[in-house]
DNA sequence: GCCAACCCTTCCGTTCACGGAAAGGTTACA
DNA sequence: TGTAACCTTTCCGTGAACGGAAGGGTTGGC
């Protein structure tokens, strides 16, 4: 995937904004405190970044990408870190995948590394999809109780209209 | 849920049919701790219960339901008590309106009465949709990696395939 | 080569959402 | 009239998820 500039323009994601950045910079971005960054990084939700020489974290667009991941599975879906990292944990293989991947030429070897990448995706699919079922069965019930409410408030109407009729319009 | 013989299910307020719970059997019931429904209870989340002679806390049907709705709001929702309380917090007034409508005939006033309710309902739809529809986008960010990922294993096959056939079958 | 603006680790503090024990009162049942 | 099994309030403890300060090193621009 690290393409260098030089033959096929499909995959030239990254070019010029892949400067590496630092932990202030990718929180901003982000959306978190650099405090958290490296309390995920403790936790190990973040694979160890790379550092610069006088050991400062370098994020590159993998990272700011996987932070966001990690953003919304705590804000949006409302996971804890522990379960974050269960659902990430074998994506910490699939980083060392990706190198893998890059490094062999055998076709069997590389299906094999996309076949674990897919089956981790699919986990999170399924953790996603099943807080997404109960979330939407929530719903359903909130519009049950809204229906009712409003076969209420017709019924109301419907007496208030027929009692008009009856003093004479 | 627990429907007694009686006529009409409209406002049968104070049934015996839903003899009131202690604690541990809403707990039971719900699938929270004792501890949990007295800290929601004083975080103002519940309405304060009906007392015994001797101070148990006594649940009726409709705490029961309110509880089963605050423990979705967490766990499926992943919403903060704070957050919880803020969706709820309308429905605090419910809880006196049902009373007032159970004590006033005037239609008008009832009509008022469920138009409150409705827009409670309403503002707990929207933050749900809200979450829900992150939720979705996550979801459909997956697939979009998953379909990504596919293909490029597809590719990787019929490259398999061409090798197999010139290698003489 | 200097300095402001970052960054590092370490450690203690804090808020949230309860858990659990203590000390005592209540209920239901024999 | 016990008595076991509940319940009450009060208070201190705890794990998760950070916040923030201390003490010190690093970068980058002038």
């Amino acid at each position: 995937m690290t393409q260098t500039p030089s033959d096929h323009p499909v995959a030239v994601a990254i070019d010029p904004g892949d400067a590496p950045l630092r932990i202030h910079e990718v929180a901003d971005r982000v959306g978190l405190t650099p405090r958290s960054i490296r309390y995920y990084e403790e936790m190990g939700l973040l694979s160890p970044s790379a550092r610069s020489q006088g050991a400062y974290r370098l994020f590159d667009q993998l990272d700011v990408e996987r932070l966001r991941f990690i953003k919304g599975l705590r804000d949006d879906a409302g996971f804890s870190i522990a379960e974050i990292r269960a659902l990430l944990e074998d994506e910490a293989a699939r980083r060392l995948a990706r190198e893998a991947f890059a490094a062999t030429d055998d076709p069997v070897e590389r299906r094999r590394i996309l076949q674990g990448r897919l089956d981790s995706i699919e986990g999170q699919l399924a953790s996603l999809r099943s807080k997404l079922g109960r979330l939407e069965e929530m719903v359903a019930a909130l519009e049950k109780r809204r229906a009712h409410t409003i076969g209420h408030m017709a019924e109301l109407d419907a007496v208030a209209h027929v009692a008009r009729k009856a003093s004479g319009r």
